[in-house]
DNA sequence: TAAACCTACGTTACCGGTAACTCAACTTCT
DNA sequence: AGAAGTTGAGTTACCGGTAACGTAGGTTTA
């Protein structure tokens, strides 16, 4: 038997009789044959199921959960996630996506919309689907999926503005201008001005955005500047952070220091009472830059530009 | 010039002059040249440097923590991380490892010791480096690195046993008797009943194991059994959530409960007393498969069983 | 009943690298 | 100067699938 038939049976092609296929299924069952798909990529000149997926780190829950998004949606339609941990730097991730492309992914998904300018190069002359992530971008490569951050922060000024706050403060811990955080507290602090507040101390820790930081931030923040009412964080983990430290310190909250988060994360909710914060969800962004990025790849259309939104929540901490 | 020739210059084989060299970069310059590595594997029966790395899920703190471990260590040797969240089922892995496999990946490495006959088939068959991480395994398929969860389990047990608890209590997540975390628990009741104590409450919750169930998970074991004297928690997300339930209460720690978690996680932090858990060095476990697994796919030999053990950590909650 | 058509296969060539071989030109040694 | 070795190339074949084409035998149609 030719190996031509083989395939056929294999990819169910038809073109064969059913004691043929009886054959070859027998023989793939007494070898234990497994295809070598690299093999019909090269032949085809096609591409393989991977999908490269970059994320600055796994230390950030949000990350995680954006990565969750993805895989459960990639798998479900035979799709693997390739990961790349960026570390925060351009370069790595222009290494990274160097290396991704020559195993010929189906498609690439980058988190957020700052690359070199040689990475964009290659991304461009790769040809293949491709989703920047998390910030949202009115000019994407090809397609985009996030929010606005800028109207986040914005949003969340003025809702502390509007609850009478005269001196705001903020700790978040990138120095990394291009950032979506960063956006954040540039909308953040654009609604103060106009609110005609004052954002009287900004801290950007070196750290990770975890509860640690939170804790010692806000102890650093409040023996610098005692005049700050409220402080918004980079993340709910930080805010949280914050919360405990001000509970050690017998500092009532709202009643001495109003205390804002970010992204909804599964610590607020044990917590005492109801955290400002804004949700996003998170998961939502990686099921629905997986499910763009499918479209594409099996020769649909999909949106450019796909906005999942934002939920400012009152809470109960300012 | 033969494509011979530039393939000598491009892999840095020696045997071509400098005026070559030069003449084949200009012309990978000019006409932006990425190399097909897809090819490359084809052509030589070689392998990808994709290395598959199956968790369970990215929900769990821990296993993100493992897998950053993992993914930093195969980058900075130029492999990438394939990713595979078998959702606690064999059966995802099973399918998972068949399609990884058909992709030629350099390497493998699977959490837990629990696999379908059919992936077990799979994988020996391959012949290709595997780690099994997490739980210890005196008879790994090929390597494995982790720890001894029986005994985290047992030690924790004779440790509340010593500190005079008479009527313990648990709370997990997880029904499937082959994971680590019920391995634990099964060391945790037999330390118990060896010390003459009474494990008189365990729950298991259909959930993940976060905050909030354990935050309600309490809340459950103490109405259905409120002689219970101390609790230990499947880890230390769910002892935090249990801690806030009690702060909500009024339940004095460990006056007059007490708290015991597993893992050592960020939030524990911040409490506002020291946690009573297990410190496990997850980035550790994941650096360590990573590592070996390395040296395997370069023809080194490397140990079949790292135990990177584990630390009681006392703490103030018991 | 002959032409037209279909079915179930087999044959050939190709994808892009590289191992293994060949070979001309040049260098070094006896 | 001739033998032997070295250097910098080119040539050929192959990896495991599959697209494209070929073809023998059976079936349908005019």
């Amino acid at each position: 038997m030719s190996k031509m038939t083989a395939s056929r049976v294999l990819r169910d092609e038809g073109g064969y009789s059913e004691k043929t296929r009886v054959k070859v299924m027998a023989e793939v069952e007494r070898l234990g044959y497994l295809p070598n798909r690299i093999a019909t990529v090269f032949a085809g000149d096609k591409r393989t199921t991977f999908v490269g997926v970059s994320i600055p780190d796994l230390g950030n829950e949000v990350f995680t959960h954006v990565l969750e998004g993805i895989d459960r949606k990639l798998v479900s339609y035979n799709h693997q996630t390739v990961l790349g941990m960026t570390q925060h730097a351009q370069t790595e991730e222009e290494t990274w996506i160097e290396t991704v492309l020559s195993w010929k992914p189906a498609g690439l998904i980058l988190t957020g919309r700052a690359h070199t300018p040689r990475a964009v190069q290659l991304l461009k002359s790769a040809h293949i689907p491709l989703v920047e992530i998390w910030d949202l971008n009115s000019s994407p490569i090809d397609m985009c999926v996030g929010l606005n951050h800028f109207d986040s922060g914005y949003d969340m000024g003025r809702f502390l503005v509007s609850k009478g706050y005269k001196r705001f403060g903020y700790v978040g811990t990138s120095h990394d201008a291009a950032n979506a955080a960063n956006s954040r507290l540039n909308g953040y602090a654009k609604a103060i001005d106009d609110g005609g507040g004052r954002l009287s101390k900004q801290l950007c820790l070196n750290d990770i955005p975890g509860f640690y930081p939170g804790y010692y931030g806000t102890e650093q923040l409040l023996s610098s500047d005692p005049s700050v009412e409220v402080i918004f964080f980079q993340n709910d983990n930080m805010a949280v952070g914050a919360v405990q430290f001000c509970e050690a310190q017998k500092i009532s909250i709202p009643g001495d220091i109003g205390i804002a988060g970010w992204g909804e994360l599964p610590i607020a909710s044990v917590l005492p009472y109801r955290l400002t914060t804004v949700q996003v969800n998170h998961l939502r962004i990686g099921q629905l830059a997986a499910e763009n990025l499918l479209l594409r790849i099996t020769g649909d259309t999909a949106s450019p530009v796909s906005d999942v939104g934002f939920n400012l929540v009152p809470g109960d901490t300012v």
